[in-house]
DNA sequence: CGTCGAAACGGACCGCAGTCCGTTTGTATT
DNA sequence: AATACAAACGGACTGCGGTCCGTTTCGACG
């Protein structure tokens, strides 16, 4: 099998990273929010059109970037070390799992907000999450719908659930606690 | 104790009405998304500026008018027949309470998406649900944090969960499956 | 090295959310 | 009923996301 069927122009490469750069350049001045596509143009040295034709959307620029965020993550937890990583047992691999996921969605949340739902969790290297959980309960010989409780156990570290409780005064080792529970009374089965 | 500060002028609140009608009308015409302020404002006979004044954004109109559907619903879990509403064990009401909390956030789920953070779940009759929820596993004697398993039932039941679940084919019977065994699981200590 | 087609570029242009401020209207008071 | 003041109104105006299309550039091939 060929690669994707087109390769991509040299300039069209160029351009995207000079785009990324000065997209995570303006984010870090000032806020994401802040920041408009005309300003991130400029400052990569193209026209406003390129921005779009690259990215599509503001959101598809705001998920490229935490695209990027996102695979680091992803290398952390297959490849780097216990407990998150290989090597530890499933059971404090999960346990884990979710501290540093709580802690990246909350790290990243402006960004997935701007991401809106072409965000990390919809398509590209999806829900790698998910897939992960997945395994480690099937790995557990946790009885069920494994697929459905992976997302079940996910769902309540997504950004906009965690910066609601947090809002209303729910502080984060709360969070932890409730998550460690919530991962022993399915795994007891 | 008197009432609010301002009683609201009668002229305002005539103009609310009006504009939330207009929008309903409007949005059940075409879709949600394709609904402008103007175009709210117009068919309700009124200037933009008091759209905006009265509800702040479209995310605050949206709001108001996802408040008045789940206003409704409140209704028929508290006072409406069971076994969504009182006269059931606790126990059936928590499972018809997931299945008709999945089915409402599937039906507004446009609506929801366009209420985005000032959506029903943040502050106004805010996390109703979740004091159900909360309430019922206290009549269960569900050991533990009872405000985060409450949070934790609730969150793969959110919209956007759902939809990209459905989207990724998953058939609703599944995810009503998912609620069931998922409070099952939890309601055995 | 010259030619050619496809892909990328750029920036004028459009529509809509949201703001601003001068004007109008409702209501409390005497 | 007249007055006065706060609150509501309306629509011109701004800024940004997103599109469109004529022009430029890349790179493949002879």
């Amino acid at each position: 099998m060929a690669d994707q069927p087109a390769p991509e122009r040299a300039d069209a490469q160029r351009n995207r990273r000079a785009l990324l750069e000065a997209a995570a350049e303006l984010i870090d001045r000032c806020s994401v929010e802040n920041v408009t596509m005309d300003a991130v143009a400029q400052r990569a040295g193209v026209g406003k059109g390129t921005v779009f034709r690259r990215f599509g959307s503001r959101e598809g620029l705001m998920a490229a970037l935490l695209d990027h965020s996102e695979r680091e993550w992803q290398h952390a937890v297959m490849a780097g070390p216990p407990p998150l990583g290989p090597g530890a047992a499933p059971c404090a691999r999960l346990h884990a799992f979710g501290e540093s996921r709580l802690r990246l969605n909350l790290r990243h949340s402006a960004l997935i907000r701007a991401a809106g739902h072409t965000g990390s969790r919809s398509v590209p290297a999806a829900s790698f999450a998910q897939l992960h959980v997945r395994h480690l309960l099937t790995a557990l010989e946790v009885p069920g719908d494994v697929a459905y409780l992976a997302v079940a156990l996910l769902a309540p570290l997504e950004g906009p659930i965690v910066q609601q409780q947090l809002r209303e005064g729910v502080p984060i080792e709360r969070l932890e606690a409730g998550w460690h529970d919530l991962v022993d009374r399915l795994v007891r089965a």
